[in-house]
DNA sequence: TACCAGGCCCCTA
DNA sequence: TAGGGGCATGGT
């Protein structure tokens, strides 16, 4: 990846493996918007960064340029990735569609905690609350507002996760936090995957599915491959017909993809989010 | 207005 | 161990 830092800025130079659009907008980070014609806001943490295409390059403008070329992981080189990847015939479409995708490099416990939401929930809908998590909870920066500290998150009760609408998933936050407080990515380094997925879902909200989204964008585990309703209807299209639960799909996925299964999830969701973007009746080409 | 959403929990058998 | 109903709430 090419980049190169000024002041407070990063710029891109290699658009092929940069595009916002298809980062920003395949289910990974939710507090996010687009806020003109190649313009893109993301706030993670503490910090937001704004995004700017100019002519052939992408500018990445914030007050931390290190925190975000770790962000977007644009020390990796997608190329190779994306070469081995392409033997796969609807990945490949895939990869054609979504090209420039990137799977962040997420913080541990923003990850968590947007992921027990993202259950049985829509995208949408999820930013809704995470929003409004921040705008009650976190702290005013320059224009936006900061994920909640772990200090202000361990304060935060079932009415107050109500109050914000999140559900039922009330039920499981402040019990989750609570136990993602003895935790954080150094805890998971000597565990395998399967070790540290067992860890995730002893915690209350967090099932295979939440998990394998935690250990790809949070704790930089690539050998998952999260299975929703749509990844579901993609395997029995294209990887095999016989009917079975989704940890056993994830399970065949791994098998076939390795250490890239998170990026073959990732491009073919993104590809799917694409489709969907414009018409129910382009679906059938998944 | 139903149905659906980046599923999980818990109760059966 | 597996199968299936129930679940809050906003989008479509």
């Amino acid at each position: 990846m090419k980049y190169s830092i000024s002041g407070n800025k990063i710029i891109v130079s290699q658009p092929d493996d940069f595009n916002p659009q298809h980062i920003l907008d395949c289910g990974q980070v939710f507090r996010f918007s687009k806020i003109g014609e190649d313009v893109f806001e993301v706030r993670v943490g503490d910090y937001q960064a704004t995004i700017t295409k100019i002519k052939d390059t992408y500018e990445i403008l914030s007050g931390n340029p290190q925190f975000f070329v770790k962000y977007f992981d644009l020390d990796t080189d997608y190329s190779k990735i994306k070469r081995k990847l392409r033997k796969h015939g609807i990945v490949s479409v895939a990869i054609t569609a979504g090209t420039g995708l990137r799977i962040l490099n997420a913080p541990f416990l923003e990850t968590a905690v947007s992921f027990i939401i993202s259950a049985n929930n829509n995208i949408k809908r999820i930013q809704l609350i995470l929003n409004r998590l921040c705008e009650k909870a976190g702290q005013e920066k320059g224009g936006f507002f900061t994920f909640p500290t772990l200090e202000k998150l361990l304060q935060l009760d079932q009415e107050f996760w109500k109050r914000i609408g999140a559900g039922y998933r009330a039920n499981y936050l402040p019990g989750a936090i609570q136990e993602l407080a003895k935790l954080d990515k150094d805890s998971f380094k000597d565990l395998t995957t399967k070790e540290a997925r067992n860890k995730l879902i002893a915690l209350p909200g967090i099932g295979p599915k939440v998990a394998d989204c935690i250990l790809l964008f949070g704790l930089q585990r690539f050998d998952v491959f999260p299975v929703d309703v749509w990844i579901e209807k993609l395997y029995y299209k294209h990887f095999g017909k016989e009917v079975l639960p989704r940890t056993k799909i994830a399970e065949k996925l791994v098998e076939i993809f390795g250490d890239l299964s998170g990026y073959a999830q990732q491009y073919l969701f993104n590809y799917r989010q694409a489709l969907s973007n414009y018409g129910d009746n382009l679906m059938d080409l998944l």
